[in-house]
DNA sequence: ATCAGCAGTTAGGGGAATCTAACTATATAG
DNA sequence: CTATATAGTTAGATTCCCCTAACTGCTGAT
């Protein structure tokens, strides 16, 4: 998978998310959804189809090219790691989550994610488990279960 | 405290640590510590000298002014956050913390940086109070007690 | 079938950060 | 005290990403 700045990985991302079931991405929702210029995207469009990440005629939708998928798939799925794991660990409002989210998914190491990716798994099953028995969850924020 | 680019915070925070009771920091070791040219690092110091959060006399050592130290003590503090977040709740490797405090404190919130910082808190609480009676410890990677 | 309005494109420019190369200043070893 | 090594500076080019302004292509309402 070829290296991008973080601004490509961010123009790849919207156009995975603005792609649906056979419809490619638009220039116009792109550039609002980066708020950026039509012309600033456009110009992003040149620079990742010559990567081959994604198909680029002229005046027609934009589509992901197999490797452009597996690399928009990638950073989102960074992004619903970190997303989750900002909310449901630490608690923290959605939408700053998210914002947060945007910014630490093109710079966190695989293995940080990962290892959030983990925590989040462990602390369900320690959630399951302690319900069960009824025993007081010392997790922050749990409010499932009540010291007897 | 004025809007700074990441890379501006980045030679902040080099200056603030290569400082040391009444040394200022020096051009090649600030340029070394980032990996850059000593000609982009000088040219940095035009930058954060402009700002008012460097004294900037040429071919003098380079002095954080009030304004700048508390800049780069603001970043210094989410970086040691993070990086202890990382290593010690999430049991990544120190080198990778490090690298991604290097990274996302530059753009986290202060609401996830505070939110890190009362996990922290929080889990050492639980630890002590577990580890006194003898309980199971349920956090990924304690191993203070054993299951009875 | 036309044309107004919207979508997309192109040209040109600017700021941020980097580099190399060549320069000047400082300081220290003899 | 001078020579030379090291530190710092300057100039100029490059890359990336953004912008505005002006253009061209497309399409649906009349």
């Amino acid at each position: 998978m070829e290296k991008l700045t973080f601004t490509m990985e961010n123009y790849l991302e919207a156009i995975y998310e603005l792609s649906s079931d056979g419809n490619g991405a638009r220039i116009s929702d792109i550039a609002e959804r980066l708020s950026v210029t039509k012309a600033s995207a456009n110009s992003a469009m040149s620079t990742l189809s010559e990567k081959g990440l994604i198909t680029n005629e002229k005046y027609k939708e934009i589509f992901l090219t197999p490797s452009g998928r597996e690399h928009a798939e990638f950073t989102s799925k960074k992004h619903r790691v970190i997303q989750e794991f900002f909310t449901k660990i630490l608690r923290v409002d959605a939408v700053i989550a998210n914002r947060d989210a945007c910014a630490i998914e093109h710079v966190i190491s695989n293995d940080s994610i990962y290892a959030m990716q983990e925590f989040i798994r462990t602390e369900k099953l320690n959630h399951t488990t302690r319900n069960f028995r009824g025993t007081h969850c010392s997790n922050p924020g749990c409010n499932n279960t009540k010291r007897p």
